[in-house]
DNA sequence: TGCTGTAGTTACCAAAAAGAAACTAATAAA
DNA sequence: TTTATTAGTTTCTTTTTGGTAACTACAGCA
């Protein structure tokens, strides 16, 4: 029993929660869980992203030591993400949201027809 | 290798990805996690839960299959909200990313304050 | 000479999310 | 007779989010 509790509002848990239960997140860590990407390819890779919000969580995901931001002094620019120690113990679960996912998808579609009916 | 890839933008599967990565039902799955729950009773353990965000959430969970409610046509009104057996498969996640949160918070501060420096 | 490519940042705007407060119904208790 | 109780809904307002577009640097290529 420690002193956190991710139940209580004013515990700092709860900026962790709001970091990784976050769909960005997930399929940012899921993308680096094998290799080591560049930006471009991560934003290819994550179909949808905007600019904006891959940086913004890269950098949040950087800030928090999940991910290894490392930038090479070229023009044009490049710089490489991959995953910290701490990041690499997140891949387990971000697969298994993965997984949940793409394995009940149909049971939730089928809940959601007979729940509009 | 199945029909659905969460890393598709069209796939349905982003919708699930959506309702799970989120903050609110990680704590409501793990509140029912044990035991039926009422409303009340779930809006005082989710510590900073507004009214209007947990109906919100329950509604969404209950519409995906996830939650069951049972409304008793009494008054005052009582509605109880249990897991399904859908449901139930998602509590070993919920449980995990509050373990995570909770186990690695302190490694998630310090590198903040590194990153801050 | 000028166009392309990379990985951003910044400013601006629209849309969506979320908070606060007021309102409901019928019964039981004070 | 008034009040408290429960699980909401509704409306209004504020805050946050996220998208779009413009701008940057400089090397390499046509």
């Amino acid at each position: 029993m420690s002193q956190w509790d991710i139940y209580n509002k004013n515990c700092p848990t709860r900026l962790v929660l709001d970091r990784i239960a976050d769909k960005w997140t997930v399929l940012v860590v899921g993308a680096l869980a094998t290799e080591t990407k560049r930006f471009g390819q991560l934003r290819r890779e994550l179909d949808g992203v905007s600019q904006k919000m891959l940086t913004q969580t890269l950098r949040g995901l950087e800030r928090d030591g999940i991910v290894y931001r490392k930038v090479y002094a070229t023009v044009p620019p490049k710089v490489e993400y991959s995953l910290t120690t701490l990041g690499l113990t997140l891949v387990n679960l971000v697969e298994t949201v993965r997984y949940w996912s793409e394995g009940n998808i149909e049971k939730v579609l089928m809940a959601q027809k007979r729940y509009d009916a």
